[in-house]
DNA sequence: CAATGATCCTGTCCGC
DNA sequence: TGCGGACAGGATCATT
């Protein structure tokens, strides 16, 4: 459920914990979540931490010496900073372990989360195709207009292609439509140049808002260091019986993830 | 190329 | 009380 708020959150959390820091090592406790690019070095550790950059959904942690950490939380990962480690934790998937005997633990209930330790040049090779930052100037109307000229799927399905634009998940796109006041079940290449300029605006417009409250804790989402979001609190359509005009709202099925939207404020 | 559906996985919640 | 099933959902892969 992490978006780009909640991955920028953890991230500058992670940066505000770590950085200046030298890992000790990487350790993986559950098959697939640490992945290592073929042809290593044989002891890739200890290593300083160098930068920390994201791409859509994707945290990128690069280090000294061209290596980097490739990191993305999927549902339900979780980063959590512990100053003074112990044992394997419930869920705990991986641990980087730091000096002085410190650790950011990968917690990760579901498991669908990875961290992928290659070399910088193999960054772009570990990522998908992703679209444009939807907060970059590169997403705007004329960009819009282009990427769903052929797409007849419906627009929240569109907005949730990570290769049209990278960092939008299922919350943000509803609320960014209901702002928008869209359907999202409309076909996405049907839609007028003043829509797209709407969809543009209010998807860099939620974006920010939710970015300035840290992210949305709906289920169990927190920061490094355990801080809840804000964002669950101005939320306006998704898991909301009313809109914010006391509409009722509706809830269907689209490729399988609910959509909530209000059939009056919306078309 | 676009779109759909299955898959991965486990904790939680609902109905019987 | 307990159990089965639905659900949550990002990304990848196979198929149409």
């Amino acid at each position: 459920m992490p978006e780009l708020p909640e991955v920028q959150t953890v991230l500058d959390g992670l940066e505000a914990a770590v950085k200046d820091r030298i890992i000790a090592d990487l350790e993986g406790y559950y098959p697939g979540t640490v992945r290592l690019s073929p042809g290593l070095p044989q002891s890739c550790f200890p290593r300083r931490f160098a930068s920390f950059e994201r791409r859509g959904k994707y945290m990128i942690i690069r280090l000294e010496g061209d290596l980097a950490l490739i990191v993305h939380l999927r549902m339900t990962g979780k980063l959590v900073w512990d100053p003074s480690p112990g044992e394997i934790l419930p869920h705990e998937r991986a641990r980087i372990i730091l000096d002085a005997d410190q650790a950011v633990h990968f917690i990760d209930i579901r498991t669908f989360g990875k961290i992928i330790l290659c070399r910088t040049e193999e960054i772009a090779e570990y990522l998908p195709d992703l679209g444009p930052e939807p907060l970059s100037n590169e997403f705007d109307k004329a960009y819009l207009a282009t990427a769903l000229a052929k797409r007849k799927a419906p627009i929240k399905n569109a907005l949730l292609d990570q290769s049209l634009v990278a960092g939008l998940g299922n919350i943000y796109v509803l609320e960014l439509l209901y702002r928008a006041g869209i359907d999202p079940r409309r076909e996405a290449c049907g839609l007028s140049s003043l829509q797209l300029g709407r969809i543009v605006k209010h998807t860099k417009e939620v974006l920010a808002e939710a970015l300035a409250a840290n992210g949305t804790s709906v289920s169990d989402f927190r920061s490094i260091d355990d801080k809840t979001g804000e964002f669950q609190n101005f939320l306006r359509v998704y898991q909301k019986n009313e809109c914010p005009r006391g509409h009722k709202i509706e809830v269907v099925k689209q490729a399988g993830r609910s959509s909530f939207f209000c059939p009056v404020c919306q078309k």
